[in-house]
DNA sequence: GCCGCGACTAAGCGCCCGCTCACCTTCGGC
DNA sequence: GCCGAAGGTGAGCGGGCGCTTAGTCGCGGC
């Protein structure tokens, strides 16, 4: 145990669902390898070290090194897109329902950043049909965004130039947040959720009629 | 031969200060080749390659491969800067230097997507020194920008919650442009700059003065 | 005309990569 | 108590990596 649980800290539940018990630590172990240094330079090696094992075990569980990469991007955009909907499809009215899905979208940037780095922008490094998958998986999420903007739109409670654009923005926004959160930022996640959220009721039009002081 | 000048467009004229011709070639090549497959995934052979050269000639202008992406992280980090000082520092409104720092911004980094994204997302395959000296060009970018919102805080053109914060937003929001641009994305920089400007004036509460307040 | 010198190349060194294979446990079923 | 499968290891293969070296080439100076 020890070094895996340790820096992926509260995200390791997430991982709950891979089994067995060796595999979910390999798993981890690629996480953060990944994150920490990209995929193109971490070693098969560090994974297996990293999970304490020998350099071969990794190949009983995995097929290669970028089937753990694939693994890791589908069960992260699969979640991603899990927070995006309960937020979206919930009831309430636009505003509401955006402002929900940005904080919760931060958040698990902010907070799992280990995962969201590699799940955002190790992307490239899968082969064709991989990522052919997992681009599938993105555009839904794009699309959750995309309809309640459409919504508030239509219901007037949005102001908005150009909804395509401002769907891309505010995506693109909440994202790179797993680029440089934690550089010695002196927020949590929760705060950067919230502040978040204001920007992007503001972006659409929507921003507080009455900006109250904290 | 081809190869280099042609993806890299307009970018080329960029590298005009890099002499003799072959160093800049190679470094021309390296920027490309960089922003399509990541550093650690390009081969000092590839480089070479694209630039019509044989391997070894790479290393008659540079000591390592760091040091080309050194090299062009501080180019590219220096334009970056020149850009955002043109705009921050010249005559006019908080509200009018901020719109034009973004849209000049965002414009580099939509038009120039090769150069930015090697610039923006390779910085922490450099090593720990020539990290050190790019994070400083890169910290005084966000200085500049910090400035504009606290100008117009100042004087009343805007309205912000949490300075810092806002401040790394929109910066976070220019920078990922790098990421997304041009993928089936049916926008020039130009409007992509305009677009931003609007959002990011929202973002300070200094949207368009007429539109409708419901 | 030949020389020196900077630009460039062909060949290749040593290393470490992703991955494999022969073998070694551990353990539930009978 | 023995057996086979599942899970793990140590050693190492083929190959491609970053980088070096010995030597070739083109060319301005005298």
């Amino acid at each position: 145990m020890g070094t895996a649980e340790e820096t992926a800290g509260g995200e390791a539940q997430a991982w709950g669902e891979v089994t067995p018990d060796a595999a979910r630590r390999l798993l981890i172990a690629a996480v953060e390898a990944f994150a920490e240094r990209g995929y193109h330079a971490t070693t098969t090696r560090d994974i297996a070290g990293r999970a304490g094992m020998s350099p071969a075990a990794l190949y009983i569980h995995y097929k290669t090194k970028e089937e753990l990469l694939h693994r890791i991007s589908r069960i992260g955009h699969t979640k991603a897109l899990e927070i995006l909907r309960t937020a979206s499809r919930r009831e309430g009215s636009a505003r509401e329902r955006l402002a929900d899905a940005v904080s919760s979208f931060v958040r698990w940037h902010a907070g799992g950043r280990t995962t969201a780095r590699v799940v955002q922008y190790e992307l490239d490094s899968l082969g064709p049909d991989a990522r052919a998958e997992i681009l599938a998986l993105r555009r839904q999420c794009d699309d959750e965004v995309h309809g309640v903007i459409v919504d508030g739109v239509a219901s007037g409670e949005f102001d908005v130039l150009d909804v395509k654009g401002t769907t891309l923005a505010v995506l693109s926004l909440c994202i790179d947040v797993a680029r440089w959160f934690n550089v010695d930022g002196p927020w949590t996640p929760d705060e950067v959720g919230a502040l978040y959220a204001d920007l992007v009721l503001r972006m659409v039009g929507a921003g507080e009629p009455a900006p109250a002081q904290k």
